[in-house]
RNA sequence: AUAGUAGGUCGUCUUAUCGCUUCAAUUUAUUGGAGAGGAAAGUCCGGACACCAAAGAGUAGCAUAAUGGAUAACAUCCAUCCGGCGCAAGCCGAGGACAAGUGCAACAGAAAGCAAGUACAGUUCGGCUGUAGUGAAACCAGGUAAACUCUAUGCGGUGAAAUGCCAUGUAUAUUGAAAUUUUAAUGUGACUCGCAUUAUUUCAAGGGGUAGGCAGCUUGAGCUAUAGAGCAAUUUAUAGUCUAGAUAAAUGAUAAGAACUUUUCGAAGUACAGAAUCCGGCUUACAGACCUACUUUUUUU
RNA sequence: GGCUCCAUAGUUCAAGGGAUAGAAUAAAAGUUUCCUAAACUUUAGAUCCAGGUUCGAAUCCUGGUGGAGUCA
């Protein structure tokens, strides 16, 4: 397993994010928030995922920046937790929701928690 | 020593592991190099660059405003004069014209515009001269232009979502209005002239498609050093040097150590802030540290 | 990335450079009523911030802050 994160994985597509915030479905966890939605793409991962802190919460574009790349950062290193239980492909958008900049630890914790969720609402969707 | 003034510099650093963007090399999946700022910010000025069958003339409008210089250009910078503030070093100033015209002036005052006029004193006895009183301004070519205005100078418009190429996709859908042959419509996003387009075309409503890639995109009025010119801003010559180029947008995370600050001795903190076509300025934000020159006061020699 | 506009009582709006900044409504106190509502009387409350021009600034100018809109 490699702990990468190349640009073949990140989403990119205006019109797939659009499609994304259209139909996707959600799962939150504070101070994270999860959208996704199962669509075909061309990437070698199963996974194409984006990162957001809105400018209406976090003022400065300094934060924003650090809160996106600890968010990759923490994707990057746990990814893996998707994606050895998923078969289809999906798209991901995690958005920040919170006005203070987190602690990494903290973040990884929200991560693995929405992981889980993640992962019993599609087990959950698949049976109906 | 004390209190200050002006100018400038830095604005955390090192190592390891795991990553990101990009360039180069080749063994084609490895190695090596490069990777945020003094303000990258606000978008307030000035340019470069690109496009606009129309970019031309005039009016309007906007901007600037002591004098001289610097510059690609400027509202910036430098020098000098003048005015204001400060004991001083210094700092601040939209600093042309009210002897072209129009307007405005609360309260007070006789009077703030064209005609009037109080008290006292002087007097060559002529409402001649001076003073007082009100007020920011008064018997005067009055005050006021960050009031209209005038004068001088400058300004065509739109901005990288500009623009060019490639790919994908498509529709001359439909409806309404205007014009019938030398005038009319429309355009040239202020108006007039002028110019351009059209006779089956233009405009409006409304609908369909794409919103991907490449170029533009970083070698430039560049930076550093030395020497010359100039009071200075700046400029000339020579030598050296290459210093981000992303696009839902790279420059990060973790660990260890060092430095500084605070401390309840456990520890906590390390400013303002993140490139988006590129330069020259201005403005605003900024913990702390350091350097240089000068001034005030006090003490010592 | 560019462009445009706005900011006055808690709220909605006024105010030719002359200051005591006004009105409606909301708020508080009182009168009336057995009590409440309505009505009446009274009170308090504001020019987004910092400079400048001016004798005098909510108004004119400059810089900032916050908000809204718009362009593919």
């Amino acid at each position: 397993m490699k702990f990468t994160l190349g640009k073949a994985e990140k989403l990119k597509s205006r019109k797939l994010i659009e499609q994304l915030f259209e139909e996707g479905k959600r799962v939150k966890s504070f101070p994270l928030q999860l959208i996704y939605l199962p669509i075909g793409h061309d990437a070698e991962f199963p996974i194409k995922v984006g990162f957001s802190a809105p400018k209406r919460v976090v003022k400065l574009a300094v934060d924003r920046n650090r809160i996106k790349r600890m968010m990759r950062e923490v994707y990057r290193l746990n990814k893996y937790l998707i994606a050895e239980n998923i078969t289809n492909q999906y798209i991901f958008m995690f958005i920040f929701t919170n006005k203070e900049e987190p602690k990494y630890a903290d973040l990884e914790e929200t991560f693995k928690k929405i992981c889980v969720k993640f992962l019993s609402k599609i087990e959950e969707d698949g049976q109906n």
